[in-house]
Formats: structure tokens, C-alpha cells, sequence
DNA sequence: CAAGCGACAACC
DNA sequence: GTTGTCGCTTGA
């Protein structure tokens, strides 16, 4: 490659005045980069546009972010092309974008990978600029006098072609397929033959071709050709498909509330309906099935959802507008509604497992105050942190609700009570749910007299107890040991098998039902048609269940072991069961099947709550004890977490981030460190710190850290070490 | 003395 | 995130 020094000079180099430069957040862990715009396109607005740039050798895709002028340090290299002819995104979006890194502690690059659509594939063709003397170059490249594909070339060569400037690049989206739609309605006056394609158009939607639409209103091509140029029809991307069903009778609301909560579900969507008929709106759903069932009813609405085909994602982010059910990905849509509406704040489903780890809902409030318009919250119950809110409440029906307590009732895992239930909805041909908190067959080993369980010596997680033969297992790191006949701690005898797992259940009901017995959980689930067509049935399964078909005959939904929903070791684990039952209690809307709960708590508040048929009682007393422990939503509380091959150098990293706080930080906001509930994940030790504090004052506690030593959760859920990414 | 792995910085 | 470099440990 010696040779290649000595051809034209590229990159930045020789200019005399200022130039222009493109901030250019690409969708990696970084944080914004500097380029020169594309070579001869110096004068065009840039911000909001995708470009190609190069980057570490190869060709990668951008969002330019900002724009300047200055004369910059370092060399600096030439984006390769815009990618799009009009701004993707508006300053809104981009300082919405900004706002948002701030809030998550993230790089810019990092929150753009979370919300950008996927995009386009890259057609990208280069050829050696026609001055270039091929003569110089290395043998085999003579076929770059003419346009090629870059996929055939090594990635490296190309670029040093390119930092020697003598690489000609044409880089562009590869087209997306294209229909023709009607963009006008016909006036009056219109010839015959032009009225027809319209008509036809009309009624087809969009048609796929000039020729095939000019065959189906039986015209000459010449006619849907002059429609084009006329403008009463255009080729756009095809448009996803919408809502489907008859729409809602809405239900107007004197006030624009800012919660809405109780009701039916039927309920709630009247009164969305209602806020939809004061304009657009965006509407954010935790998960897409979610979105799909609230669809049914609101034909007007565009979805907007990972699901959707790539090209369906693009067509709405070049075409925004309208009332949109999105998941989260929805918030960076380029445009303005007239209002934002999250959908179930309290979902856990709110959380990005990665990237950012982003908790969706704060960021819905803030993309909606920096667009200045309303927000508002619908969801059956609260979340605590939206309990300020100015309401809506709606009468909620009373749960049927019916707690057995363990310490008083026999049989396990279903007490007598529970089995006569059972038996009740065989005899009568109905079906039930019957809940676990865990999949498998495994249990835990729980001493009812002091609540003592063996626990991994080398995970220090719960053991899980394995029926033939007697054994304790550890799920993380597959030590066994023999079940101890009495109570380590205490000496009771009485230590039990507790938290049936899904497998266990179904075993135990096939041995006791003639009533078939199907199984519901991620990891499997069995086809459940029968039922839905209203034959009688149980199902076992997890919460995987919440998000199943509605069961048109459910009379039961039976929890054997209810208080293993509340074992998970964070602050939010009540309000999480609270909200689980209550989502129980319209698992077939419109009806109210009895929920029954086997606890040793049935005093419970949760329960109480439930009984009193008050959805957030409960969530006020769990506001008032966080904020005397100091915990959210009267702070933030960030995580920070360290890992490592070697349990003493994870801890030491972690002590290390300790020591760097306490120069700055005050006793009461830091917490840990601590082995994360999970301590060892796929070979890593985990241990992690919490902060407290708000905002501001966390930005500036981490400006003492080196960011590179551990990662940041900004609205940790359940104190689990993440580290899948 | 070379391969091998971990820590760390840079990426424009 | 990914890649490249440095310096140290391990093995023939």
C-alpha cells in the first residue's frame, strides 16, 4: 500500500476558512463523533438526516445530531452520504434524545440504539475516482475504474482507499417498495375515466403498480399516469395495517385527568376513546400483546411496534401523524400529538432488559413536557410513583376473593378447600388458572417456624427442592445436597417443600382431576384451543398466563403458594403482588371468576386491599414507607454494578467505587456494596452500590467515577445483576 | 522467547 | 459495543 501516500490528499486538510461540522451520534455506547459533511454537500442543513460515515474501517449509519462551524483539532474524516433527503428526526426529537441520555446517565449513541427503527439495508457501490492513476495501485483492484459493490471488497482496503482519497462512494438505503395511494379526494369536474382509478383506488386501499391499478378501473395506463403528475395520487410506502373491530362509544370526561384509574377494562378504553376525540395521540403500551388487544376498537389507530415488519417501522417514522399505539420505540416518532397516554405504568414490561435499561415511563413525561402537552396514566392500579397525579377514579367491582391460610388448612400443595374448589368447576364443566411463581418442577425449602431456606454455600441463592429422590439443587451452579430432616436454624421438624413450581401442579391435578390439565408458561405452553372454545379445563402455568387468551369459561384462578410472589428481595415487591392480583381479577373481563389464594399472610395488606375492593389504599401506605426509608420515588436511585471472574476482585472493584464516593458522597447516599441477589452470572461475580440522590446530584457523584469500571442501571426494578449485554 | 490473556484506551 | 495495544504470565 506504499504507493497509495502520494494521490490526492482527502480528509479536511487545505481548507482556509471555518468549515462545517456534523455532530454525529452513531447507535453505539458513545457519545456523539465529529465529521465533515459528505464531500461537495458542505452547504446543505444536515441536522436530523441519517448518513453513512465511516467508522473504525467500516461503513456505519448515523443520526446527525448537531451542527457547528470551527476549525477542528484533530483529523477529522468526511461522512460518506445523507441518507435521507429530509431530517429524519426534528430538533425535538434530537433534544428530546439529549434530555433523555441525561436523565439515563447514557451516552447519547447508546439511547439512539434504543429508540432508533431498525433500518433500511445499505446499497453502497465505490469506484476509484476517474483522476486516481490506477497504475499505482496494487494488483486486482484495475476492476474499481468502475462502479462496484463494496460487499465485495475488504473492508480495510476500501478504507485506506478512502483516507487517501481516492475512493468515490455512493452510499443510499436500498428502496423500499413503493404503492401507489390516493392523496385527494376526486372533485367535481373530474373526467369519467380519472374518477374510475379513483374510485377503484379508493376501494383497493393502495394498488401496487400504474399498470395493475389502471387494469382494475378498467382504463388506459395514460390516465392513473396524469393522476400522479396531478397529485391526487402518490407512491408511497405501504401503510401498516390499523385497528381493527367497530369503534368504542367513548366516554367524555369533564377534565382532562392526569391518572386514570379502577373501572373495567372496557371502561378504561371508553374513556381513552374519549381522550382520542380531542385530537392525536400517542398512546405507549408495555408490550405489543397488550397493544394488540386495545386495538380491537380503535380502528383509527396506526400501530407502531417491534413486531411490525422493518418497512412498517420506517413508513411511520417518515409518515408520522395521526393516533399511534406504540411500545416504547414510539416515543422518538417525529411528531407533535396532541397528547401522550401510558398505558399501565406499573408493568415491569416498562424496563429495557439492556442497552440503556431505560424505565419507559419518566421518559414518556419527559418527551411529552419538552413537547409541552398533556400526559396521562391508565392503568387499573397506580403506580406508586404516579399517585400525585390529579385523578380519575372509577368504581372498581368488588374481587371475589377468597384467601386459605396455610397455617390452619391441610393438604399441600393444594389444601382440601382448594381441591373442593376444583372439583366445584369439573362438576360444573368450567375452567380455572392455576397460578406458580415458578416454572419447573422445583420448590423452595421453607421452615414454617422461622422462615429458615437452605440457601447455595456458593451462590447464596435459595435451594430448590427436587421431589424423587429428595434433593436440593442450585438452578446457578448445580450444587446438591441431601434436604436436612430438621430445621438448621431452629430445630423444627417441620421443614416443607414450599413454591410448587408449574410442573409439580400439573402432576399433582392429573393425579386428582378428571378435568384435563394444560400447560402455560414461557418456556412451553400447550395449545389451549379447546378451551377457547368454552370447554371445560385447567391451566397451569406462570404470569406468562396474564398475557394468554382470555378464557371464555374461567370460574377459578387458584394461587397454591401466593406468597411466592412476594419473595423477590427489592422495595417494589408488594406493590408488584398487589398489582398481580388485581390484574388476576380481570383475567376474563367482564366477569369476576373467584380468586383464591393458599398464603400464610392472609392478613396481608395486599390481601385486605383486595377484600375491600381498594385499588390504592395500599399503594399510599407503600408511598409513606418509602419515603421515611429514604427510597423512589422521593429520590432516584441508581445501580451500579461491578462483575468479575474473581469473587475478591469484584468485591475490590467494588470497594474501590466506594472509596472514589466517599470523597464526595454523604453516608445516606450510598448503599452496599453488596453481592447482587444473583451473585455469580455466567461466570461473572456481581456486586453492586446503590445511590441516591436526584438527578443533578447523581451526575455529579458519578463525575468522581471512571464510567469504564462498572455498568449503570438508572431505575433498577428487581436488584438482579444484568449482564446479558 | 513466543503465544495467551486481562486491563485499558480509543473510536471522529 | 468493538478493536487494538501494552504488559505480564504461562509453556516448549
Amino acid at each position: 500500500m506504499a504507493g497509495l501516500g502520494g494521490f490526492v490528499k482527502g480528509g479536511g486538510f487545505g481548507y482556509l476558512g471555518p468549515m462545517r461540522l456534523l455532530e454525529v451520534a452513531l447507535p453505539l455506547p458513545l457519545e456523539a463523533l465529529t465529521y465533515l459533511p459528505p464531500l461537495g454537500r458542505e452547504e446543505e442543513e444536515a441536522l436530523g438526516r441519517r448518513v453513512a460515515v465511516p467508522w473504525r474501517g467500516e461503513v456505519r449509519v448515523g443520526v446527525v445530531v448537531g451542527e457547528g462551524e470551527g476549525r477542528p483539532a484533530l483529523h477529522l474524516r468526511h461522512a460518506l452520504a445523507y441518507l435521507d433527503e429530509r431530517p429524519l428526526l426534528r430538533e425535538e426529537e434530537i433534544a428530546f434524545l439529549k434530555a433523555a441520555a441525561h436523565h439515563l446517565f447514557a451516552p447519547l449513541g447508546q439511547v439512539l440504539a434504543d429508540f432508533l427503527p431498525p433500518m433500511p439495508e445499505l446499497v453502497h457501490r465505490v469506484r476509484l475516482f476517474p483522476r486516481a492513476d490506477p497504475g499505482l495501485l496494487p494488483p486486482g483492484l484495475s476492476a474499481l475504474r468502475d462502479w462496484q459493490e463494496a460487499k465485495g471488497f475488504d473492508p480495510k482496503l476500501l478504507d485506506l482507499l478512502r483516507e487517501a482519497g481516492v475512493l468515490e462512494e455512493e452510499v443510499s438505503f436500498r428502496p423500499q417498495k413503493r404503492v401507489l395511494r390516493l392523496l385527494k379526494e376526486p372533485e367535481e369536474g373530474l373526467e369519467e375515466a380519472p374518477r374510475r382509478v379513483l374510485e377503484a383506488l379508493k376501494a383497493l386501499g393502495e394498488a401496487e403498480s400504474q399498470a395493475a391499478l389502471a387494469r382494475a378501473a378498467g382504463v388506459g395506463v395514460g390516465v392513473v399516469k396524469r393522476l400522479l403528475e396531478k397529485g391526487y395520487i402518490g407512491l408511497l410506502p405501504p401503510e401498516p395495517p390499523r385497528g381493527r373491530g367497530p369503534a368504542l362509544e367513548p366516554l367524555f370526561l369533564p377534565e382532562r385527568p392526569e391518572r386514570v384509574n379502577g373501572g373495567r377494562l372496557r371502561e378504561r378504553m371508553r374513556v381513552l376513546k374519549g381522550l382520542l376525540e380531542e385530537g392525536d395521540h400517542l398512546v405507549l403500551f408495555p408490550e405489543v400483546g397488550l397493544l394488540e388487544r386495545f386495538l380491537e376498537g380503535f380502528p383509527e389507530a396506526r400501530p407502531y411496534h417491534g413486531g411490525l415488519p422493518s418497512w412498517a417501522r420506517e413508513a411511520l417514522f417518515q409518515r408520522p401523524g395521526g393516533t399511534v399505539f406504540a411500545t416504547y420505540g414510539g416515543l422518538l416518532l417525529p411528531y407533535t400529538p396532541q397528547g401522550i397516554v401510558v398505558v399501565e405504568e406499573g408493568s415491569e414490561s416498562y424496563k429495557l432488559p439492556s442497552g440503556t435499561r431505560a424505565f419507559i415511563p419518566p421518559l414518556a413525561e419527559l418527551r411529552a413536557r419538552l413537547l409541552g402537552i398533556p400526559l396521562t396514566y391508565l392503568s387499573l392500579v397506580p403506580a406508586v410513583e404516579v399517585l400525585e397525579r390529579k385523578p380519575l377514579r372509577l368504581p372498581v367491582p368488588k374481587p371475589r376473593l377468597l384467601t386459605l391460610s396455610l397455617k390452619e388448612e391441610r393438604g399441600w400443595p393444594f389444601t382440601g378447600r382448594a381441591l373442593a374448589l376444583l372439583k366445584q368447576v369439573e362438576e360444573r364443566g368450567r375452567q380455572a388458572v392455576v397460578l406458580a411463581s415458578r416454572r419447573g418442577f422445583s420448590a423452595l425449602l421453607l421452615c414454617p417456624d422461622c422462615g429458615y431456606k437452605p440457601t447455595c454455600p456458593d451462590c447464596a441463592l435459595p435451594l430448590r427442592f427436587h421431589q424423587s429422590p429428595p434433593t436440593l439443587l442450585c438452578h446457578q451452579c448445580g450444587h446438591k445436597e441431601a434436604p436436612p430432616p430438621l430445621c438448621p436454624r431452629c430445630g423444627s421438624p417441620l421443614l416443607e417443600p414450599r413454591g410448587p413450581g408449574v410442573d409439580w401442579l400439573v402432576r399433582e391435578l392429573k393425579e386428582r382431576l378428571t378435568l384435563p390439565v394444560y400447560r402455560f408458561a414461557k418456556d412451553g405452553k400447550d395449545d389451549l384451543t379447546p378451551l377457547l372454545r368454552g370447554e371445560p379445563g385447567v391451566v397451569v402455568g406462570t404470569t406468562a398466563l396474564l398475557r394468554g387468551p382470555v378464557l371464555p369459561g374461567l370460574a377459578l384462578v387458584l394461587l397454591p403458594y401466593a406468597d411466592g410472589f412476594l419473595m423477590d428481595s427489592d422495595f417494589r415487591a408488594a406493590e408488584r403482588y398487589h398489582r398481580l392480583l388485581w390484574a388476576l381479577t380481570e383475567l376474563r373481563p367482564g366477569h369476576r371468576p373467584l380468586l383464591v389464594l393458599q398464603t400464610f399472610h392472609p392478613d396481608h395488606p395486599v390481601h385486605r386491599a383486595l377484600e375491600e375492593g381498594e385499588v390504592e389504599a395500599f399503594l399510599w401506605e407503600e408511598k409513606a414507607l418509602r419515603e421515611a426509608l429514604d427510597y423512589p420515588p422521593k429520590v432516584r436511585m441508581v445501580k451500579l454494578e461491578v462483575a468479575h471472574r474473581k469473587e475478591e476482585r469484584a468485591l475490590a472493584l467494588a470497594l474501590e467505587l466506594l472509596e472514589a464516593l466517599r470523597k464526595a458522597a454523604g453516608e445516606e447516599e450510598v448503599l452496599g456494596p453488596a453481592p447482587a441477589p444473583v451473585p455469580k452470572l455466567k461466570g461473572h461475580y456481581l456486586y453492586h452500590l446503590l445511590l441516591k440522590g436526584s438527578t443533578e446530584r447523581l451526575h455529579e457523584l458519578l463525575a468522581h467515577l471512571d464510567r469504564r469500571k462498572f455498568k449503570l442501571d438508572p431505575d433498577p426494578f428487581r436488584f438482579v445483576g444484568l449482564l446479558e449485554d
